[in-house]
Parts: C-alpha cells; sequence; structure tokens
DNA sequence: CAGGTATAGTAAACCGATTTATCGTTTGGT
DNA sequence: ACCAAACGATAAATCGGTTTACTATACCTG
C-alpha cells in the first residue's frame, strides 16, 4: 500500500480479471453483473486499496459535485460556523466545498468567483462583501452559476437568499423588554448600518410601537466612517439627567455589546442593577462573562443548512421557479444581564 | 459568454486556426512559437472568454496543486485565521487549499484524512485532534502524504511541525509580572491540560525559578471530567486568608480568562486594582472590554505562512530530511488589567 | 550544395475515470 | 431447430487538458 503509486481502476480490473468498464459499472451499482465477478473485484479493490479519483471522476461527468463557499472573512466565529454548517450540509449531501474568503473586498470576491468558476463547480452559496447586487452577483449570473446568498442581503433580491429574521427577532426583544416596564430603551450600534441593522431597527421600534406608543426608545447610530466608537454613544449617555435614564439598553450586533458594556463600566453603571442589557448576536463569552449577558442567537446552523439545501433544490430544478428568501428564526437566550431583581425593577420605576 | 457550454482549448485552438498544442504551449509559456499565433491565440482566448480547467489540468499532471487542510473546528476564531492564514499563502505559491474540519473526533480525521487522499492532494496541514501521534498521523504516514502539523504537537515528532512558542511566552510573562514587584501569582487552566498548557505552566514557572525562588506560585488545573470548571478555582480562592491573597493572575486560555473574570467580578476583586491579570491567547473582546484585558496573542498569520512554507519546501526536497519544529514567538499585548498604578502597587507592597 | 541544427507546428498518446456501441452467449417461445 | 430477446461483458470514445514524438521548413556552416 505504501508503494509509490496508486492503483487506478485498470489496476482492479487486471488483478480480478475483467474490463475497467466492469469495475466501473460494480462500482456504480450498475446491475446487470454477475455475483462472481462482484466478488472478485471487491477483492481486488480491498487487497490493492483502491479508491477511484475524484478529478477523474468530475472530469469524465459534465456537472460536478463541487459546491463553492465564500465568505467575507474567517476571524469571527459567526462565517466560521457558517462554513462548517455548509461543509456539513453538503458533504451530506455528496458534495465538496471549496471555499475562499473574499477579505469584504468587491474585487477579489470577483476574483474568486472567477477562479470558482474555472472549477465549473455545480453551484455557489456567497456571503458577499456588500450584497446580493454588487459586482459579485452580477459576475455570477453572467456566469450562469446557481448561487445562494447568505446572511447579508438586501430586499426583493433576483436570487434565493437565506438570513436570519432580523425583524422577528427585534420584535421579540421588544416584546420581553416592554413584559419588564421598561419605559426608556436606548438602542445603539457600533457598526456599519446595513440593510439588517436597519431591519433590527425597524422590528424593534415598531414593534414597541404596537404594544406602547409611550415608551421612549433613543437610536444611536455610528456611522461608519466614526473612528472612536464610543464617542456618540459617550455624548448621549452625558445628555441623559438624572431623572431620564434609560432603564434597558439594545445593542445591535456583538461589537455595539462590548463598547456599550465597557461605556457602561466606566460609568460605574450596573448591570443589570440599573440598565438591562440585550444584545444581537450571541457570543461564547457572553455565557461565562459576568453578570452573563442576555442576547439574540442567530441560527446558524440552519442558516447553513437551508442555504444548501436551497441550492440543491434549484440545481435539480434546472433553475427554474422564483427566487425564494428564507428567514431564520433566531432565539433570545435570556441570562442574568437582563434579570429583573425586585430592587432593579423598583428603582427603575421611580425613575419614570 | 451566457451560452450554455464553455469554450475548451479545443474551441480556441479551431478559432485561431491553430491545433490544441500550440494553444497549450502558449499558455504555458514555452517559447517555441511564433508571435502571430500568440497574438491569434490570445484574441481567440479573450473572444471565447476561455479559461483552463483545473480539473483537467490536474488530472493530467500527476502532482496536484492541491492542499489539504484540516483543523478541529471553525466556530473558534483561531482556527478561522488560520484557514485563513493557510488560503493566502498556499494562493501565493499557486496552490488551492481544500478544508475540513475533524469536529474534534479521531474517527471523523481518519475519515476526512482519507477523502482528501482521494483527492491527491499535494500535501496535508493538520491541527490533529490528538497531536502528531495519533491515528491520523500514522495514517497520513501509510498514505505517503507529506504533511506539517500545526498547534496541537507534542514533543519529538517525525513530522514536520509549527507551533507558538509557549514556552518562552509564559517566561516573558513571567519576566513581566515580577517586574511589577508581584510576589504571589495564581496561575490557572480550565481546559484540558494539553502538552502545550504544561509547556505553558513550565515556561512561566522556571523562568520565575530563575529570576527570585521566593516568588510564590499557586497552579489550579481543571481536569477535563469536571463539569463545574469553576469549583476548584473558587475553592482555591477560599483558601486565602487575607494576609496571602495572590497580586496577579496568569489564566492559561481564552477559556480560562473568562471562568477567571467571573470569578474574580463574582467576589469583587478589583482588577488592575487588587489583582493584575494577564491571559494566554488574545481575543477580540480583551480589547474593548473594561478594563481591557493583558493578553499574550498567538502569530496565527506567522504559523500559517510557515506551515505552507514548510509544506512546499519538503514538496520540493521530495520529502527528504529530517523533521524541523517550528516555533513561532508570540506577542504580549499589554492592557489595563495590568496597570500598575502607584496605590495598587503600594498596596500590593504591604501584602508581602 | 550537402548535411546539420534550430525553429514552429501538429498528430496522437495519455491522465483515470464513465459511457456508448457492439458483440458473443444464453434463454425462451413456437 | 430457428429466430428474437435478454444478459453480461468489453473495446473504444470521451471529458479537457498536457506531453511526447515526429515532421516540415528555414537557417547556418564548411
Amino acid at each position: 500500500m505504501k508503494s509509490g503509486k496508486r492503483a487506478t481502476i485498470h489496476d482492479v480490473a487486471r488483478e480480478a480479471g475483467v474490463s475497467a468498464a466492469t469495475v466501473s459499472k460494480i462500482l456504480n451499482g450498475v446491475k446487470t453483473v454477475k455475483q462472481e465477478n462482484i466478488d472478485r473485484v471487491m477483492a481486488a479493490i480491498t487487497s490493492l486499496d483502491y479508491r477511484a479519483d475524484p478529478v477523474a471522476t468530475e472530469l469524465r461527468h459534465g456537472q460536478r459535485r463541487l459546491i463553492a463557499a465564500i465568505v467575507p472573512e474567517l476571524q469571527s466565529p459567526f462565517f466560521g460556523a457558517l462554513l462548517s454548517g455548509i461543509e456539513d450540509a453538503a458533504e451530506a449531501a455528496g458534495y465538496k466545498v471549496m471555499f475562499a474568503t473574499s477579505r469584504e473586498s468587491e474585487d477579489r470576491e470577483v476574483d474568486v468567483i472567477r477562479r470558482m468558476s474555472d472549477w465549473r463547480v455545480a453551484g455557489a452559496i456567497v456571503v458577499p462583501v456588500q450584497s446580493e447586487k454588487g459586482r459579485g452577483a452580477t459576475l455570477l449570473g453572467d456566469l450562469g452559476i446557481t448561487s445562494v446568498f447568505l446572511d447579508r442581503v438586501s430586499a426583493g433580491s433576483a436570487f434565493d437568499t437565506v438570513t436570519a429574521d432580523n425583524f422577528r427577532a427585534s420584535a421579540e426583544v421588544a416584546e420581553f423588554l416592554a413584559a419588564q416596564n421598561h419605559r426608556h430603551i436606548l438602542v445603539h450600534c457600533a457598526t456599519a448600518t446595513s440593510e439588517a441593522v436597519r431591519l433590527r431597527i425597524e422590528g424593534f421600534t415598531s414593534h414597541l410601537e404596537n404594544i406602547d406608543p409611550a415608551i421612549r426608545v433613543d437610536v444611536v447610530l455610528n456611522d461608519a466612517d466614526q473612528t472612536d466608537k464610543r464617542a456618540a454613544l459617550s455624548k448621549r449617555w452625558d445628555g441623559y439627567g438624572m431623572s431620564d435614564y434609560p432603564t434597558a439598553v439594545f445593542s445591535l450586533s456583538q461589537h455595539s455589546t462590548l463598547v456599550m458594556l465597557s461605556e457602561l463600566r466606566r460609568r460605574k453603571i450596573s448591570v443589570p442593577g440599573q440598565v438591562a442589557l440585550v444584545g444581537f448576536d450571541d457570543a461564547e463569552w457572553m455565557r461565562t462573562t459576568w453578570p452573563s449577558i442576555t442576547a439574540v442567537a442567530q441560527p446558524v446552523e440552519s442558516m447553513a443548512r437551508q442555504a444548501v439545501k436551497a441550492l440543491l433544490s434549484r440545481l435539480e430544478s434546472g433553475g427554474e421557479g422564483y427566487p425564494v428568501q428564507h428567514l431564520e428564526r433566531c432565539v433570545l437566550h435570556i441570562r442574568e444581564s437582563t434579570h429583573s431583581n425586585d430592587a432593579g425593577r423598583i428603582a427603575r420605576r421611580r425613575l419614570d
């Protein structure tokens, strides 16, 4: 087995005293083969430790069992988990995943798409740098590559898309905080205002409006070009007098949650004593830190599964049919940062 | 260009009025071709938007420009960054990376190695589930796949390996804490005691011993089977009387740092006021949280680069030569959790 | 000008599989 | 006993490139 070259299908055929075509038929489950030959071929396969070369196989088949997965980066656990989930689901369907990172650059995105296209991938799952309307998407369309867009998508797409249900999840946060009698809530986002962030704000405010229009909501957005993420936030806190402190904070991204926590600790505002905190996008450290942070967890696993499923079903259907927008439901993990002890609740009521 | 089928080298040859062999020569930079033909072929290539199919190319070449990258998981930023770095370096050398996750299972590791071997990859870069002496390593040896092991390795390997210099980094932490006049330091690890963790302890304690044998070091290890990671740690804190509190803590993994922070906050021990904190393994949240955490950053980028470099050079040399163990130097990021203001320093001195 | 050497190009084999077309051998029906 | 259908196996074509071996000119050189 350690002999330099690996056995080919012809070696197996020779060993078993049949033709390569027969071996191929056996491996692909064609039934018109004598049992005796099956046995001899199987014996030859194990004795030579033969395994088919996917490269040769894929060359012969026009359509290849390869899926391209393109993500902006892999430093963040979110995209890593996504890629891992795609691998899992694709593997279950007998596909191999080829990945590439676009490094948040549209130029590079176009580049890697072209390379994936060279490999004649069956389809692509893309977390776009911009959205499913950027240059990458156009190229995928031109190349005729069946694609599904993930996570960073805007409305009214020509492609199948899969995202977390940002709107609904934020509405649930609104519901939860309203039920805890919060009457003044600060919403904060330190990262760029993407479509997802817009939906989170929209879902939160519109649902609160329904519940009780009197609840006050302040929104602080930091633009992308702002160097000090903390500046705008800090200024807002300075603006509050003793009587109109918010009693709850909803931070719209993982990074925002960190910035907010930092600011709260600096100001010695206790969580959850004086302010309840809910973050969008869960992370491991939020479970372990003290207080542990209540957060909306994006359903990474099911997003990945859904993306692969959508891609495969479109591949089967020959790409026909209207594009489908999938929304995967998030889960709100309630932890210590929103534990409303009686003291806190009374204190908050006094402030109203 | 949107026409169903893609152009092949034969289409280009026909369009340019030459043979496929000539086109191939031009693409591979063989010089014995008339300029006129080069021009016509180039024109045909752009007009047909031709790009070579790597699958066909790799089939013909025995050796394939593919590198297998196998990591235990992708949820953690560390392995994600590693994979990303490998992609980068491999791409620069004209190789494509095929990845797989072993999901911390040796069974699966063996499985994905076998699949990578099917693709006849040129070599493999592996972060092993166990170490470079597990079943996966054995299989790679049997299959004759040139391999480099990354991160989780033990001493005296038969393979090339690349790791962070755990020993040296910990010695530097010792140096740093000793210079701050700490005389009693608690070392804590909440995760399984791997070779890396052993080296971190060894590097720390042996260097402290050199500096001043009188400095007291307490080590708390939580075994893997221990369900409540906090129990052993908490018990240790309970054991300290007013007079023998440690003034500094060195936590040996990212998870340990979280557990430790959680415990410190619970006990209302202020950082860095009463206790200085240094963590092994940096994370984004450590920069942003308050206080920001002093931590040892592993050189992910250079580890990835080095792994690819080592693999490629062994591929070129035909696999000959003794295995090389590479140690990549870590960086200590000094942040607020070890800011020794005068008050703190005086308080600590009194405790001695 | 014969003979040797570059130069430029192509036909055909090849990589390792799958698939098609074909062929010999049974089997079955009448 | 004859012909058709079914069965089982294989040679050869194919996928899209690369490489080898060979040919035909053009270019020197003595």
